[in-house]
RNA sequence: GUGCCCAUAGUGUAGCGGUUAACACUAGAGUUUGUGGAACUCUCAUCACGGGUUCGAAUCCCGUUGGGCACC
């Protein structure tokens, strides 16, 4: 089951607000999805997600096929009893793990000059070599369905090939050819091995070059697909050529479907991309920046800032992160003094207050810019 | 008291007559966007003090101070 219905369009931009209603249940957008690559969300728990109020998690197809396998999942019941999460996932495909494998690739080539690839690919695929134990795994795309299917996500996402940055013209037109033949493929396969619980989104690549956008976007909109993701951003390229992007595509992409802007999690970068008519977001930012000490902070929700807890200059600060924030945190009264004691200890306490902040800072944000549509 | 050894960044060490004194950790400032609690970038030393030898001294010599060990 899968349907999307949007409730209102903005009269200033691009922006709607909607539901998408899955197996799994409903989730509002604009929304944004907590990563939760391993079946966690680093160091949250479900309980503290729900309370937040997000209603959708991300979860990765190459990293649990890996470990622990697709096939144990499903023998557990899927991937929403296995972790007890009972709300939609999303599972995303693997693809950006080829552009993340190739990048370090590449840098271990600048150093050893030396040719080992963690991934290869073709037209069937892509062959990994685990980077957990180095044993050799093909994918092709009706493989990654297969997979996720044992998983049971409410939305699977295609196998396509995320370009790195930079990429010359050449090299990014190479890969949507690769993208564009793997998303026909995996229509195909899908159409013929249809599950009615789950749901398929394509995705658009073409780096930062407007023409290969408009290639792509025009060729994966064609293709029948539940959703359409922009891909390919939040790699590199920066804050001003990813609203190139943003802007070029927001407007192209069919309006009565779920736009989702992979990776993309900067506060700005989100505002930005919902006035374009995006909808969905993920990104590991919130727990990532939390682990290392980062949190964000606004005055206005317009503008946002970081902050590092582990400077020094806020040693002996009483504040709590942000004034008048509802986080579990700031509630609670903890210290920027305190938080920063933490992490120069490593406390575990530490990373999940911080994570827990920024993770709350996201979530409010959405749920005001879905009141201000 | 006598003899021997030691002194280099906050800590632990490298450097054995030759350009900007090296490394690890710590500390400080950053980077982080479809997750490695990861990684990376940058910053931090008047080589215990005073003299001498030499074109040139962290390095060799003398003295002072502060440690360590052995002997009386």
């Amino acid at each position: 089951m899968f349907q999307f219905e949007i409730e209102k369009h903005s009269k200033k931009s691009l922006a709607r607000k909607g539901i998408i209603k899955m197996s799994h249940g409903e989730v509002k957008t604009p929304a944004f999805l907590p990563c939760a690559t391993f079946g966690t969300v680093k160091g949250i728990s479900f309980e503290e997600l729900k309370v937040i109020g997000f209603e959708m998690i991300l979860a990765n197809t190459y990293h649990l096929y890996l470990r622990p396998g697709d096939g144990k999942i499903k023998k557990m019941g899927g991937l929403n009893q296995f972790i007890g999460w009972q709300k939609p996932i999303l599972t995303d495909s693997g693809g950006y793990q080829i552009f993340s494998l190739g990048k370090n690739y590449t840098d271990y080539q600048k150093v050893k000059n030396k040719k080992k690839s963690l991934a290869e690919i073709d037209s069937e695929g892509v062959t990994f070599k685990s980077h957990l134990d180095g044993g050799k795994h093909f994918f092709s795309p009706e493989k990654i369905i297969d997979i996720q299917k044992n998983l049971g996500s409410d939305i699977m996402m295609v196998l396509d090939e995320c370009t790195e940055y930079p990429a010359s013209y050449q090299r990014a037109e190479q890969s949507i050819k690769i993208t564009h033949l793997w998303a026909k493929k995996s229509i195909d396969y899908w159409q013929r091995f249809k599950n009615p619980k789950q749901a398929l989104f394509g995705i658009v690549q073409g780096s930062v070059y407007r023409d290969l956008r408009n290639q792509s976007v025009d060729y994966i909109s064609s293709l029948p697909f539940d959703g359409l993701a922009v891909g390919g951003v939040s790699v590199g390229e920066g804050k001003i050529k990813m609203r190139k992007v943003i802007r070029w595509m927001g407007p192209k992409l069919p309006i009565e479907k779920p736009h989702y802007l992979m990776g993309v999690g900067e506060p700005e970068d989100i505002i930005e991309a919902i006035k374009w008519g995006f909808d969905l977001f993920d990104s590991v930012l919130p727990t990532r920046l939390g682990r290392h000490g980062t949190c964000w902070t606004t005055n206005n929700w317009q503008n946002f800032s970081k902050i590092n807890l582990k400077s020094s200059r806020y040693q002996t600060d009483k504040r709590t992160i942000q004034k008048n924030c509802q986080c579990f945190s700031c509630q609670k009264g903890y210290s920027r003094a305190y938080l920063g004691h933490l992490f120069k200890n490593k406390e575990m306490l530490g990373l999940r207050l911080a994570s827990l902040h920024n993770l709350w800072i996201i979530r409010d944000l959405l749920r005001r810019i879905r009141k201000s549509i």
